[in-house]
DNA sequence: TTGACATATCGCAAAACGTCGATATAATGG
DNA sequence: CCATTATATCGACGTTTTGCGATATGTCAA
């Protein structure tokens, strides 16, 4: 696992759709529907029921994804033609950690 | 105390120099040589000592110092033609604490 | 009051970011 | 193979950020 960038970490949290996106991946059954056999949770969401929700296309849906999961926030896991997405729990701990002990 | 905007001290933090100071501040007698009678950890660093250290104009340090400040990370006092910054440690645990709760 | 110093603010140019539409790539089913 | 669907990437363009120099403001000392 790559260490930590915070500064990276901080520019992808600097946006109101990407923290919305993450607020909403806390609980994926509470803002998605199901999606055919997979499971929300272990799996994640796809990026069309994200963009769904977000009032934006797909194209920047699918960058704000990117830029989470370059900062180390989500995690991607491509079944079929759809990319999943869920948060990465150790990862967010990793980073609350630092906050609170180097901030 | 005005409350806390996740976005502004997001895009505070979101910058190299700026994490610096913080980061400096945290120990003021470590980085930074005394100032007259003024108790460097109650009262804080001025912007002259802190544009020495970083590398930059102190017409960018002032900017980020107010940047800083508005988003409540750090707090300014001026004593006579100085003004001396210092963290404001009970609003970065607020946000080290939302962070960690609701991030 | 004037001069000198510390800080703040203004206006700029370059770089980065936000967001889109268009297009490319990947995967599936016929 | 082809059409379709899901996602990723590219190019564009307006907005924001970065960092600077120049200048304004505040404060003290003479």
């Amino acid at each position: 696992m790559k260490p930590i960038d915070p500064i990276e970490v901080f520019k992808a949290l600097s946006n109101e759709a990407r923290l919305q996106i993450l607020d909403w991946l806390k609980d994926p059954k509470a803002h998605f529907g199901p999606q055919g056999g997979v499971d929300l949770i272990e799996v994640g969401v796809c990026v069309s029921q994200i963009t769904s929700k977000l009032n934006m296309t797909q194209s920047t849906t699918s960058q704000y994804l990117s830029v989470l999961q370059r900062a180390g926030l989500v995690h991607a896991t491509r079944l079929g033609k759809w990319t999943y997405y869920r948060r990465d729990e150790e990862a967010i701990k990793e980073i609350a950690s630092y906050i609170q002990h180097d901030l």
